[in-house]
Parts: structure tokens; C-alpha cells; sequence
DNA sequence: TATACATTTCGTAATTTCGCGAAATATTAA
DNA sequence: TTAATATTTCGCGAAATTACGAAATGTATA
């Protein structure tokens, strides 16, 4: 493979995912919304964590766009959940990265 | 806990990994030095990956600085390797976040 | 000692990230 | 329709990230 091709594909998106989850606001969301069926508010979040609501909003649209997190809308609010599809697929992602040292 | 205190700890620890984790070429670097007993030099990299040689380097400290990996001398070259210990860690706090579903 | 080689540090520029408050949007209730 | 509530978007500035080439560093060899 060419130098100029090592970062496409699986490298890339997976550097975009662990990109979106390198923030400690955004890990604190997904730490909360990985638990079974869990799902949570803007609202919710805004009290527990030390950050303003168009913060946490930024957040929030990171995780969307990284398709880690997904918002259904439940009027007044918007509920939010992982994307089950997409962190299985990370999780696959990082299962394999870190036993890379055991598939031999 | 208050919702000055909730990012500190563990949350920020995880997230400063995460973050050193999330670009193509470092992650490319860590898969390779995560097979077993790999190690490698910079310049192995650099022909092997589309940056220059202090751009390589910059990644490479800071993989460093997270403590993901280690240099050796071994002149006229270093040698970096993971370091096995924090790897493990880092293996540990993804395991615990992916599988916070199944700890119920 | 002088030279060669591998790598890092420095200085710089372009871009992205992060956080905020104000304003906008969307939906429900009066 | 108007007011109230939940959330997002906009506009901004400060700080961090990314990349590069040039210069510096450190070590072995001639």
C-alpha cells in the first residue's frame, strides 16, 4: 500500500469516532447512555455537568455527526440514545485494536 | 457529585487517552506496535506514512506523552514499543465503557 | 576531531476545537 | 394568538491541533 493511502478507509473513520469521544463531556454522555436502554435530556445533562447549554448542544451534535448517539424527538424534549448499530461497530473497532497482540 | 467534580478522574484520564488516540497516523502507529513483540522506528514510518519526518515526530511524543508508547535507544535509532502497562489500562477503561451494558 | 546519520525541537501558518451569551427555532399550554 | 419551555444555531474570541522546513541535538564512525 502506498504511503499516501495508509490513512483512508478503516483508519480514518475510526480516528473520526475516537476523535468524537475524546472529550470528557462527550465520554461522560456516552458513559451514561451505554448502560442498558438507558437514554437521557439536554436537560438532564446541562445539571450535571459544569458546562452551558449551548455547550452541551455542540457536544451533542458531535456525537450525532460521529453516529454515536442518536435524538428522537418527544415533544417538549429531545430523548437521546446510543446508536446501537454504530457503537457495536466501534466497540468492534477497538476489541481488535487492542487485542491485535492475541490474533496471531 | 457535584457537576463541577463529575469530568475529573477516571472521565479525564480516558478522554486525554482518547484524544491521543483519535488522528490516522498515530492510530496507525498503535495498531502496528500492538502486535505482539512489535516495535518499530521513526524511520520506518516515515516511509511508510505520508508526513514529514518532524511532523512524524510530533505524533510520536505525544503518543508518548499519553503514554501509550515508549522510545529505547538503540543508536544509531530509537526504538519505540508500546508501553505494555498502560495499554492495558487503556484496554481496561474501553473494555468497561463498551461493556457497560452487560454489567447490569 | 570532523563527518554522517537519525531524530527532535523551533518557529510559523492554517485550521479546528471549545466555551460562552444572545438570538432563533420549535412545540405545548393558556 | 400569545406566552412559556426546551433546545439549537450564530457569532465571537481564546486556545489547541496539525503540518511543514530549517536548525539543533546526540551518537557512532572515519
Amino acid at each position: 500500500m502506498k504511503p499516501e493511502n495508509v490513512l483512508y478507509g478503516e483508519l480514518q473513520e475510526m480516528a473520526e469516532i475516537t476523535k468524537a469521544m475524546g472529550h470528557p463531556v462527550r465520554l461522560y454522555i456516552l458513559k451514561k447512555l451505554s448502560r442498558l436502554n438507558a437514554c437521557c435530556y439536554s436537560g438532564d445533562l446541562v445539571e450535571e455537568l459544569p458546562v452551558g447549554r449551548s455547550t452541551l448542544s455542540q457536544h451533542l451534535k458531535e456525537l450525532k455527526y460521529a453516529g454515536l448517539i442518536q435524538g428522537e424527538t418527544e415533544p417538549p424534549y429531545i430523548k437521546y440514545c446510543l446508536n446501537r448499530e454504530n457503537w457495536e461497530k466501534a466497540r468492534a473497532m477497538f476489541y481488535a485494536l487492542f487485542d491485535e497482540d492475541r490474533q496471531l
